[in-house]
DNA sequence: CATATATTTTAGTACGTCCTAACTTTTATG
DNA sequence: CATAAAAGTTAGGACGTACTAAAATATATG
């Protein structure tokens, strides 16, 4: 018997790389609309030729179900993976920043990598130590290891109509720069904000945060996911 | 400024794969010999005709220097990066026993690939919420952060003559069915041990542990390290 | 020391992943 | 709706890593 090869991926026989393909088609793909090609290529960082020849490799695993010129989906086993290695990303991004005193600005790199290294077992002793959160640092929900997972559709910021006061409850944790601008707003899930003006045109958005008034441009506002509140 | 590839090594520009060839020829380049191709192709569980063309990669790199048909060394540049790989590694396993309970005999593996993915601030938080340790679960040393290392060859117990009396310092862990054989023997980092017999022949050595004798074979005993007690 | 055996290297191939350049299809616009 | 622009795919190639089979070299043995 041979000594079990450790370059070999941690969890099936998929590659790190497969599986954040698989991550990133997931996200893109919320509500009915397949991921388009190019999405993922810049969600990844790689060429749109890249993501074709991937997308058909995923394909002839059973992972995903491409439309020629359209765009892929996951199969449900693609789905499977997808939301395991997001419950693993997350849990590690809730540890780090939890017991090893990681900056939540900091976390998501480190968390890129070591999903597609833990194993299972790691990932539930984190989750076990930390009473097993089902949020992590940036308010995105924990799927469980069953595979379920909250998938309702949040308003961003920037859907919110003048006057309407909203709990924040995530953001996109990919820029660890946007994280430290919000940080210096009080934009972070469970501060409440309010819309007290917008500039015509997709002009900045006056935002009331812990009485303290900022104008924030469209594009940070709609990486904000709130929920309005119903007062 | 195009989003940093997750599939992007944690350190340098090495892939996991060519730092586990650093790592094993670092352990098996110990004592003047270079290491052999057979030899670095036994522990990484490849065939040694993948050895011969790594190494010719590492030596382009300017990390090994290479004997051709006699075995490769590690250059200056190719040692520093094996330290930190096995500092990483160590300070995982140390991490992964004493603050989220892995079994000592279990981690070998989980570290093997989260040495490569882990980032020099994950290893260095580790090892502070560990109170800098020096040594692994199993007994080897930790090398620090600067490259130093204690190097010193250890006896093993097959080395011992009749009568030996020695404190275990390490031993192998890369099988966990050994590591829970020597646990069962009561045989663990700081035990002592007698060598009270011998079979001549090679045959089996008695070795009383905790006033306990236990008969075991030469290949077990030659993979615990030890050192001798002065009494 | 000649030759058999063991070790190591080379040659040729495969696979996953990436790229650029060229081509095809879809979509947007006048 | 014709055509220009955008999006997507294919072709061809590179690199890292692995394999097997054959050739070269080193070592052991009679
Ligand atoms: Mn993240
Ligand atoms: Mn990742
Ligand atoms: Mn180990
Ligand atoms: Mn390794």
């Amino acid at each position: 018997m041979a000594t079990r090869r450790v370059s070999e991926p941690s969890h099936g026989a998929l590659t790190g790389q497969a599986e954040d393909y698989l991550k990133v088609i997931y996200e893109k793909a919320q509500g009915g609309e397949p991921a388009a090609t190019t999405a993922i290529a810049t969600a990844l960082g790689v060429a749109p030729a890249s993501v074709s020849g991937m997308l058909q490799r995923l394909a002839r695993l059973g992972l995903v179900r491409v439309e020629r010129y359209r765009g892929a989906r996951l199969a449900p086993a693609g789905r499977t993976v997808a939301l395991q290695l997001i419950r693993r990303h997350r849990i590690i991004e809730s540890y780090l920043v939890t017991r090893l005193g990681f900056a939540w600005d900091d976390v998501h790199a480190e968390a890129e990598r070591l999903e597609h290294a833990a194993s299972a077992e790691l990932v539930e002793r984190m989750a076990a130590a930390l009473g097993h959160p089902t949020e992590d640092p940036h308010g995105a929900p924990i799927p469980t290891a069953e595979g379920k997972v909250d998938e309702r559709r949040l308003q961003s910021i920037a859907d919110l109509p003048v006057g309407a006061t909203a709990r924040v409850v995530r953001m996109s944790d990919r820029d660890s720069e946007f994280l430290r601008y919000l940080a210096t707003l009080g934009v972070r899930p469970g501060a409440t904000v309010k819309v007290a003006a917008r500039a015509p045109f997709d002009g900045p958005i006056t935002l009331t945060v812990r009485a303290k008034r900022h104008q924030v441009g469209v594009a940070a506002a709609a990486r904000v996911f709130v929920e309005a509140k119903t007062r």
